[in-house]
DNA sequence: TAGGCCATCTGGTCCT
DNA sequence: AGGACCAGATGGCCTA
């Protein structure tokens, strides 16, 4: 198996040069040291195939092709080898480029689901975990025009997650984990954190019901976003709908129990929608508010205050 | 130290 | 022919 060079093996870590561009120069003495590498490995998997030992590979059956056609046999092969060669190496760079892009699309998605941090990133499976759940918790909020309490929301977001990021996330909202995970019932939900007891936030923008936000837009997959009262005791779980997460099935209850609103207390899903968001920034840069922020029906918020009032009251 | 996560290389397949 | 996409393999880093 072909071993690349010490310096290429080293642009694996997450600290490298190579990780986010590759000096020229750089490039060149690498690229020569793959080619090095490259070499030895064409060389003695032609031995091996003399001997009969490997299976042969793409290369080696463009050079079978090349040599049973006979002419030019050695010059021909090793031009084509060189060629071979360098497809190779513009393939791999085109594959990390491609890796590159679509980690680079990770990290914009995590800048738009709760708890962002910069320090202590999401895995990508949890990030597309989390922003699945977070996509369906505000569809739900858009169809239904009900606001879900504050442990509910969160609970649905952390649906399928990791313990480590189910802890994350309550902790950016300071509520205690175990009530996350440990309780499968929208009623055992009684005992609750004083969280939302101190936050009420009275800064309410109007709910968002079926208007025309959200009408005409297929903001879920299941053809029941149409009828919002059939909406709440019927709906798919949002682990039902996605391979992602192996198509397991979540208790329909945790679903219907989040956005039913069947608790006494009026809740303010204004505060923890914007407990969220504090906490995103507040762990992240609080210079780059992005246009997703807080801009519902049309209105962008002033976030920074909006943001920092449930918070600090 | 095992397991999770990650970046990279690689070869196969499909498409233009 | 060549590029995009994908999945498997591999090895490094980190953490519980």
């Amino acid at each position: 198996m072909l071993t690349l060079p010490l310096d290429v093996q080293s642009s694996n870590q997450y600290n490298s040069p190579f990780r986010t561009s590759w000096p020229s120069q750089l490039v060149r003495s690498v690229k020569s040291e793959i080619c090095e590498a490259l070499d030895d490995t064409l060389k003695s998997r032609r031995e091996d195939r003399e001997r009969g030992e490997q299976e042969k590979t793409m290369e080696d059956r463009e050079v079978d092709v090349l040599e049973k056609r006979g002419a030019h046999k050695k010059k021909l092969s090793q031009s084509r080898l060189d060629r071979i060669r360098l497809r190779r190496i513009e393939a791999n760079a085109r594959e990390r480029n491609r890796m590159h892009g679509l980690n680079n699309a990770l990290d914009s998605l995590r800048k738009v689901v709760p708890c962002y941090s910069k320090t202590q990133k999401l895995s990508k499976i949890e990030t597309l975990r989390l922003a699945k759940n977070y996509i369906w918790a505000l569809s739900e909020i858009l169809s239904t025009g009900k606001r879900p309490e504050l442990l509910m929301f969160v609970q649905t977001l952390c649906k399928g997650l990791s313990q480590p990021t189910t802890n994350l996330v309550a902790g950016c909202l300071q509520l205690n984990a175990h009530s996350l995970i440990s309780e499968p019932s929208a009623e055992s939900f009684s005992v609750y954190t004083a969280y939302h007891h101190h936050h009420h936030h009275h800064h309410e923008p109007e709910v968002v019901g079926s208007s025309s936000a959200c009408r005409g837009r297929p903001l879920r997959p299941y053809g029941s976003l149409s009828d919002p009262n059939k909406v709440l005791y019927s709906s798919p779980s949002p682990d039902c709908s996605n391979s992602l997460d192996g198509g397991r099935l979540s208790p329909p209850i945790s679903f219907n129990g989040v956005f039913s609103l069947k608790h006494e207390e009026p809740v303010d899903y204004w505060s923890c929608h914007y407990a969220l968001r504090y906490c995103s920034i507040s762990q992240g840069s609080t210079t780059d508010l992005s246009p997703y922020d807080i801009h519902l029906r049309g209105q962008v918020y002033q976030a920074h205050e909006e943001l920092n009032k449930p918070l600090h009251d």
